[in-house]
DNA sequence: TAAGCGTGGAA
DNA sequence: TTTCCAAGCTT
Protein backbone atom coordinates (compact mmCIF):
# COMPACT_ATOMS: atom_id res chain seq x y z
CA UNK A 1 0.00 0.00 0.00
CA UNK A 2 1.85 3.06 -1.21
CA UNK A 3 1.26 5.88 1.28
CA UNK A 4 0.90 9.51 -0.74
CA UNK A 5 1.99 12.06 2.31
CA UNK A 6 5.63 11.57 2.34
CA UNK A 7 6.03 10.96 -1.66
CA UNK A 8 4.08 14.14 -2.12
CA UNK A 9 6.09 16.03 0.69
CA UNK A 10 9.31 14.86 -0.78
CA UNK A 11 8.63 15.68 -4.54
CA UNK A 12 7.21 19.17 -3.61
CA UNK A 13 10.61 19.75 -1.58
CA UNK A 14 12.56 18.23 -4.33
CA UNK A 15 11.29 20.55 -6.81
CA UNK A 16 11.78 24.19 -4.27
CA UNK A 17 15.16 22.63 -3.41
CA UNK A 18 16.83 20.33 -6.04
CA UNK A 19 20.88 21.40 -6.37
CA UNK A 20 21.98 21.51 -9.67
CA UNK A 21 24.57 18.58 -10.90
CA UNK A 22 26.53 17.95 -14.01
CA UNK A 23 24.51 14.99 -14.78
CA UNK A 24 21.18 16.12 -13.87
CA UNK A 25 18.74 17.84 -16.80
CA UNK A 26 16.99 20.84 -15.00
CA UNK A 27 13.37 20.96 -14.29
CA UNK A 28 13.04 23.41 -18.15
CA UNK A 29 14.33 20.33 -20.06
CA UNK A 30 12.09 17.38 -17.56
CA UNK A 31 8.72 19.32 -18.90
CA UNK A 32 9.78 19.50 -22.21
CA UNK A 33 9.91 15.93 -22.08
CA UNK A 34 13.52 15.52 -22.50
CA UNK A 35 15.38 12.67 -20.69
CA UNK A 36 18.60 12.27 -18.83
CA UNK A 37 21.23 11.11 -20.67
CA UNK A 38 21.54 7.12 -19.66
CA UNK A 39 25.55 7.39 -20.53
CA UNK A 40 25.56 10.51 -18.02
CA UNK A 41 23.51 8.58 -15.76
CA UNK A 42 24.96 5.69 -15.73
CA UNK A 43 28.65 7.00 -15.57
CA UNK A 44 27.66 9.45 -12.68
CA UNK A 45 25.95 6.71 -10.49
CA UNK A 46 29.09 4.77 -11.00
CA UNK A 47 31.12 7.27 -9.92
CA UNK A 48 28.83 8.30 -6.95
CA UNK A 49 28.62 4.55 -5.55
CA UNK A 50 30.37 5.15 -2.15
CA UNK A 51 31.76 9.00 -3.03
CA UNK A 52 30.62 12.50 -1.95
CA UNK A 53 29.19 14.36 -4.56
CA UNK A 54 31.92 16.89 -3.98
CA UNK A 55 34.62 14.49 -5.10
CA UNK A 56 32.92 13.67 -8.29
CA UNK A 57 32.25 16.39 -9.74
CA UNK A 58 35.09 17.18 -11.66
CA UNK A 59 35.93 13.36 -12.78
CA UNK A 60 32.57 13.47 -14.24
CA UNK A 61 33.35 16.45 -16.41
CA UNK A 62 36.90 14.84 -17.24
CA UNK A 63 35.80 11.98 -18.38
CA UNK A 64 32.84 12.94 -20.68
CA UNK A 65 34.95 15.73 -22.49
CA UNK A 66 37.32 13.23 -23.02
CA UNK A 67 34.45 10.18 -24.05
CA UNK A 68 30.95 12.52 -24.88
CA UNK A 69 29.87 8.51 -25.14
CA UNK A 70 29.87 4.93 -24.36
CA UNK A 71 31.32 4.05 -27.90
CA UNK A 72 34.20 6.44 -27.14
CA UNK A 73 34.79 5.10 -23.80
CA UNK A 74 34.65 1.67 -24.99
CA UNK A 75 37.14 2.08 -27.76
CA UNK A 76 39.46 4.23 -25.10
CA UNK A 77 42.66 2.95 -23.76
CA UNK A 78 42.65 0.49 -20.55
CA UNK A 79 45.36 2.79 -18.97
CA UNK A 80 44.12 6.03 -20.24
CA UNK A 81 40.95 5.42 -18.34
CA UNK A 82 42.89 4.02 -15.01
CA UNK A 83 44.82 7.23 -15.01
CA UNK A 84 41.91 9.18 -15.65
CA UNK A 85 39.80 7.56 -12.33
CA UNK A 86 43.22 7.67 -10.02
CA UNK A 87 42.65 9.70 -7.09
CA UNK A 88 38.75 8.56 -6.98
CA UNK A 89 39.37 5.13 -5.03
CA UNK A 90 37.95 1.86 -5.60
CA UNK A 91 39.62 1.14 -9.24
CA UNK A 92 37.64 -1.88 -9.85
CA UNK A 93 34.32 0.08 -10.58
CA UNK A 94 36.90 1.71 -13.38
CA UNK A 95 37.82 -1.79 -14.48
CA UNK A 96 33.71 -2.29 -14.89
CA UNK A 97 33.08 0.64 -16.57
CA UNK A 98 34.95 -0.13 -19.19
CA UNK A 99 33.72 -3.98 -19.47
CA UNK A 100 30.09 -2.40 -18.99
CA UNK A 101 30.95 0.00 -22.06
CA UNK A 102 32.24 -2.81 -24.08
CA UNK A 103 29.22 -5.12 -23.60
CA UNK A 104 26.66 -2.18 -24.37
CA UNK A 105 28.86 -1.58 -27.55
CA UNK A 106 29.50 -5.45 -28.59
CA UNK A 107 26.14 -6.97 -27.28
CA UNK A 108 23.32 -3.84 -26.96
CA UNK A 109 24.12 -1.79 -30.51
CA UNK A 110 25.84 1.01 -28.29
CA UNK A 111 22.50 1.25 -26.02
CA UNK A 112 22.27 0.63 -22.46
CA UNK A 113 19.39 -1.49 -21.81
CA UNK A 114 16.57 -0.08 -20.25
CA UNK A 115 14.89 -2.06 -17.34
CA UNK A 116 16.22 -2.53 -14.33
CA UNK A 117 15.93 -6.38 -14.36
CA UNK A 118 18.51 -6.05 -17.80
CA UNK A 119 20.73 -3.46 -16.51
CA UNK A 120 21.20 -5.81 -13.36
CA UNK A 121 23.47 -8.33 -15.46
CA UNK A 122 26.38 -5.41 -17.12
CA UNK A 123 29.19 -5.20 -15.12
CA UNK A 124 29.87 -2.53 -12.06
CA UNK A 125 25.43 -2.53 -11.92
CA UNK A 126 24.37 -3.68 -8.65
CA UNK A 127 20.87 -3.64 -7.23
CA UNK A 128 21.01 0.03 -6.27
CA UNK A 129 22.78 1.55 -10.15
CA UNK A 130 20.47 -0.38 -11.72
CA UNK A 131 17.78 0.91 -10.04
CA UNK A 132 18.99 4.58 -10.42
CA UNK A 133 19.36 3.95 -13.86
CA UNK A 134 16.18 2.67 -14.49
CA UNK A 135 13.90 5.77 -12.44
CA UNK A 136 16.14 8.14 -13.54
CA UNK A 137 16.88 7.44 -17.45
CA UNK A 138 13.64 5.49 -18.66
CA UNK A 139 10.89 6.07 -15.83
CA UNK A 140 10.84 3.10 -14.55
CA UNK A 141 9.31 2.38 -11.23
CA UNK A 142 12.22 1.10 -9.88
CA UNK A 143 13.23 1.78 -6.41
CA UNK A 144 16.74 2.87 -5.47
CA UNK A 145 18.21 2.11 -2.17
CA UNK A 146 21.59 3.46 -0.89
CA UNK A 147 23.24 5.11 2.27
CA UNK A 148 20.55 7.74 2.14
CA UNK A 149 17.48 5.59 1.67
CA UNK A 150 18.24 3.01 4.51
CA UNK A 151 18.88 6.31 6.83
CA UNK A 152 15.84 8.67 6.04
CA UNK A 153 13.79 4.92 6.06
CA UNK A 154 15.01 3.59 9.65
CA UNK A 155 14.31 7.55 11.11
CA UNK A 156 10.61 7.61 8.97
CA UNK A 157 9.34 4.38 10.27
CA UNK A 158 11.67 4.07 13.60
CA UNK A 159 13.49 0.64 12.18
CA UNK A 160 15.33 -0.66 14.97
CA UNK A 161 16.98 -3.75 13.57
CA UNK A 162 20.75 -2.67 12.99
CA UNK A 163 22.22 -2.76 9.32
CA UNK A 164 22.87 -4.64 7.35
CA UNK A 165 20.33 -7.27 8.80
CA UNK A 166 17.72 -4.67 8.28
CA UNK A 167 18.32 -3.70 4.43
CA UNK A 168 15.54 -6.09 3.51
CA UNK A 169 13.08 -4.30 5.61
CA UNK A 170 14.45 -0.97 4.33
CA UNK A 171 14.28 -1.85 0.98
CA UNK A 172 10.44 -3.00 1.35
CA UNK A 173 9.21 0.70 2.90
CA UNK A 174 11.32 2.35 0.54
CA UNK A 175 9.16 0.45 -2.36
CA UNK A 176 6.08 1.57 -0.45
CA UNK A 177 7.11 4.97 -1.21
CA UNK A 178 8.04 4.82 -4.40
CA UNK A 179 5.56 6.58 -6.87
CA UNK A 180 4.57 5.65 -10.36
CA UNK A 181 5.18 9.37 -11.50
CA UNK A 182 8.46 10.48 -11.37
CA UNK A 183 10.24 7.49 -10.06
CA UNK A 184 13.91 9.35 -10.96
CA UNK A 185 12.63 12.76 -9.28
CA UNK A 186 11.45 10.66 -5.84
CA UNK A 187 14.73 8.66 -5.80
CA UNK A 188 17.18 11.76 -5.87
CA UNK A 189 14.48 13.60 -3.83
CA UNK A 190 15.26 11.00 -0.92
CA UNK A 191 18.70 10.85 -1.54
CA UNK A 192 18.81 14.93 -1.65
CA UNK A 193 17.22 14.42 1.72
CA UNK A 194 19.20 11.98 3.17
CA UNK A 195 22.77 14.54 1.96
CA UNK A 196 21.49 17.18 3.38
CA UNK A 197 18.76 17.44 5.99
CA UNK A 198 18.51 13.72 7.34
CA UNK A 199 22.18 13.60 8.13
CA UNK A 200 24.23 10.84 9.85
CA UNK A 201 25.06 13.13 13.04
CA UNK A 202 22.78 15.78 13.99
CA UNK A 203 19.80 15.96 11.37
CA UNK A 204 17.88 19.08 10.69
CA UNK A 205 14.68 17.83 11.70
CA UNK A 206 13.40 21.47 11.92
CA UNK A 207 13.20 22.33 8.61
CA UNK A 208 12.99 18.74 7.05
CA UNK A 209 9.79 18.00 4.67
CA UNK A 210 9.05 14.58 6.62
CA UNK A 211 9.26 16.15 9.68
CA UNK A 212 5.54 15.62 10.57
CA UNK A 213 5.09 11.52 9.51
CA UNK A 214 8.60 11.17 10.79
CA UNK A 215 8.51 8.36 13.84
CA UNK A 216 11.93 8.80 15.19
CA UNK A 217 11.76 12.20 15.55
CA UNK A 218 8.37 11.72 17.28
CA UNK A 219 10.44 8.97 19.57
CA UNK A 220 13.64 11.50 19.61
CA UNK A 221 15.76 8.43 18.59
CA UNK A 222 16.76 10.39 15.25
CA UNK A 223 20.03 10.51 16.19
CA UNK A 224 20.35 6.90 17.07
CA UNK A 225 18.95 5.45 13.66
CA UNK A 226 20.08 3.71 11.81
CA UNK A 227 21.56 1.08 14.27
CA UNK A 228 24.35 -0.62 13.10
CA UNK A 229 26.78 -3.08 13.76
CA UNK A 230 30.44 -2.15 15.36
CA UNK A 231 33.25 -2.46 13.10
CA UNK A 232 36.55 -4.30 12.86
CA UNK A 233 39.61 -2.29 13.87
CA UNK A 234 41.86 -1.67 11.38
CA UNK A 235 45.54 -3.47 11.49
CA UNK A 236 48.51 -1.90 10.61
CA UNK A 237 50.28 -2.70 7.77
CA UNK A 238 54.23 -1.78 6.60
CA UNK A 239 56.12 -1.65 2.97
CA UNK A 240 58.65 0.22 1.06
CA UNK A 241 58.21 2.04 -2.25
CA UNK A 242 61.04 1.91 -4.47
CA UNK A 243 61.24 5.66 -6.53
CA UNK A 244 63.58 4.98 -9.33
CA UNK A 245 64.38 7.37 -11.79
CA UNK A 246 66.64 7.11 -14.96
CA UNK A 247 69.09 9.57 -15.88
CA UNK A 248 66.65 10.69 -18.96
CA UNK A 249 63.92 11.18 -16.42
CA UNK A 250 61.65 8.18 -17.04
CA UNK A 251 60.28 6.87 -13.85
CA UNK A 252 60.50 3.14 -13.26
CA UNK A 253 56.40 1.71 -12.33
CA UNK A 254 54.37 -0.98 -12.37
CA UNK A 255 51.42 -2.49 -13.55
CA UNK A 256 49.68 -3.83 -10.90
CA UNK A 257 47.51 -7.46 -11.17
CA UNK A 258 43.71 -6.49 -12.25
CA UNK A 259 42.71 -8.32 -9.37
CA UNK A 260 42.91 -7.22 -5.61
CA UNK A 261 44.12 -3.60 -3.66
CA UNK A 262 44.29 -0.71 -6.29
CA UNK A 263 44.25 -3.42 -9.37
CA UNK A 264 44.97 -1.91 -13.04
CA UNK A 265 46.51 0.76 -11.53
CA UNK A 266 50.47 2.07 -12.04
CA UNK A 267 52.13 1.82 -8.56
CA UNK A 268 55.87 2.14 -7.71
CA UNK A 269 57.82 -1.35 -7.30
CA UNK A 270 58.30 -2.85 -3.88
CA UNK A 271 57.21 -6.59 -1.69
CA UNK A 272 53.59 -6.68 -0.69
CA UNK A 273 52.72 -4.94 2.41
CA UNK A 274 52.57 -6.76 5.74
CA UNK A 275 53.22 -6.91 9.32
CA UNK A 276 56.88 -5.82 8.49
CA UNK A 277 58.01 -4.13 5.54
CA UNK A 278 60.45 -6.17 3.01
CA UNK A 279 63.05 -5.35 1.17
CA UNK A 280 62.29 -6.02 -2.20
CA UNK A 281 64.45 -3.36 -4.78
CA UNK A 282 63.25 -4.03 -8.41
CA UNK A 283 67.29 -3.52 -9.28
CA UNK A 284 70.70 -3.55 -7.75
CA UNK A 285 71.03 0.56 -7.23
CA UNK A 286 72.49 3.16 -4.82
CA UNK A 287 69.12 2.95 -2.77
CA UNK A 288 68.59 5.85 -0.49
CA UNK A 289 66.10 6.68 2.36
CA UNK A 290 64.67 10.30 1.85
CA UNK A 291 63.65 10.29 5.75
CA UNK A 292 60.10 10.35 4.98
CA UNK A 293 56.95 7.91 5.22
CA UNK A 294 53.93 7.98 3.71
CA UNK A 295 50.72 7.38 6.29
CA UNK A 296 48.03 6.54 4.25
CA UNK A 297 44.47 4.37 5.43
CA UNK A 298 42.48 1.88 3.27
CA UNK A 299 39.16 0.45 3.53
CA UNK A 300 40.56 -2.16 5.81
CA UNK A 301 44.02 -1.33 7.10
CA UNK A 302 46.32 1.15 7.96
CA UNK A 303 49.62 1.68 5.87
CA UNK A 304 53.15 3.30 6.98
CA UNK A 305 55.18 3.12 3.41
CA UNK A 306 58.61 3.34 3.59
CA UNK A 307 60.49 5.17 0.96
CA UNK A 308 64.01 4.50 -1.16
CA UNK A 309 64.84 6.34 -4.04
CA UNK A 310 68.26 5.92 -6.65
CA UNK A 311 68.97 7.38 -9.89
CA UNK A 312 69.66 4.58 -12.86
CA UNK A 313 71.91 4.38 -15.36
CA UNK A 314 70.19 4.68 -18.76
CA UNK A 315 71.42 0.63 -19.36
CA UNK A 316 69.20 -0.04 -15.93
CA UNK A 317 67.00 -3.43 -16.33
CA UNK A 318 64.73 -3.95 -13.96
CA UNK A 319 63.36 -7.46 -12.80
CA UNK A 320 60.36 -5.77 -12.70
CA UNK A 321 57.97 -3.05 -14.16
CA UNK A 322 58.56 -0.72 -16.89
CA UNK A 323 60.27 2.83 -17.43
CA UNK A 324 57.69 5.56 -18.32
CA UNK A 325 59.47 8.67 -19.86
CA UNK A 326 59.37 11.69 -18.32
CA UNK A 327 56.85 12.67 -20.83
CA UNK A 328 54.31 10.60 -20.38
CA UNK A 329 54.57 10.75 -16.44
CA UNK A 330 51.93 12.10 -14.60
CA UNK A 331 51.62 12.08 -10.73
CA UNK A 332 47.97 12.28 -11.12
CA UNK A 333 47.61 9.09 -12.85
CA UNK A 334 48.41 7.22 -10.10
CA UNK A 335 46.43 5.91 -6.81
CA UNK A 336 46.45 8.49 -4.32
CA UNK A 337 48.82 6.21 -2.08
CA UNK A 338 51.32 6.09 -4.79
CA UNK A 339 50.72 9.82 -5.65
CA UNK A 340 51.60 10.20 -1.60
CA UNK A 341 54.97 8.67 -1.79
CA UNK A 342 55.86 10.37 -5.27
CA UNK A 343 55.57 13.94 -3.28
CA UNK A 344 57.82 12.56 -0.45
CA UNK A 345 60.29 11.34 -2.53
CA UNK A 346 60.51 13.42 -5.80
CA UNK A 347 62.65 16.06 -3.84
CA UNK A 348 65.42 13.79 -3.09
CA UNK A 349 66.52 12.87 -6.08
CA UNK A 350 66.24 16.54 -7.30
CA UNK A 351 70.17 18.00 -7.81
CA UNK A 352 70.35 20.39 -5.17
C1' DT B 1 27.91 -14.44 3.49
C1' DA B 2 31.22 -11.65 5.13
C1' DA B 3 35.15 -9.63 3.55
C1' DG B 4 37.74 -6.91 0.28
C1' DC B 5 37.96 -2.75 -1.92
C1' DG B 6 39.92 4.15 -1.72
C1' DT B 7 39.63 8.50 -0.64
C1' DG B 8 38.88 12.97 1.48
C1' DG B 9 36.02 15.81 4.35
C1' DA B 10 33.77 16.55 8.71
C1' DA B 11 33.45 16.39 13.62
C1' DT C 1 44.62 12.50 16.01
C1' DT C 2 41.10 9.39 15.29
C1' DT C 3 36.80 7.91 13.80
C1' DC C 4 33.09 8.01 10.89
C1' DC C 5 31.37 7.66 6.74
C1' DA C 6 29.54 8.78 1.21
C1' DA C 7 24.49 8.09 -4.43
C1' DG C 8 27.84 -0.22 -3.52
C1' DC C 9 29.66 -4.18 -6.19
C1' DT C 10 31.96 -8.55 -6.39
C1' DT C 11 33.17 -12.94 -4.86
Amino acid sequence: MRDEGPSRALLDWYDAHARAMPWRTGPAARKAGIRPDPYAVWLSEVMLQQTTVAAVRDYFHRFTARWPGVGALAAANDGDVMAEWAGLGYYARARNLLKCARVVVAEHGGRFPETRAALLNLPGIGPYTASAIAAIAFGEQATVVDGNVERVMARLFAVETPLPAAKPELTALAEGLTPPDRPGCHAQAVMDLGATICTPKSPACGICPLRAPCRARALGTQADLPRKLPKKPKPTRHGIAYLGRRADGAWLLERRPDKGLLGGMLGWPGAEWGDAAQEAPPLAANWRDPGAEVRHTFTHFHLRLALRVADLPMDAAPARGRFIPAQEFRPSGLPTVMRKAFDLGQPALVPA
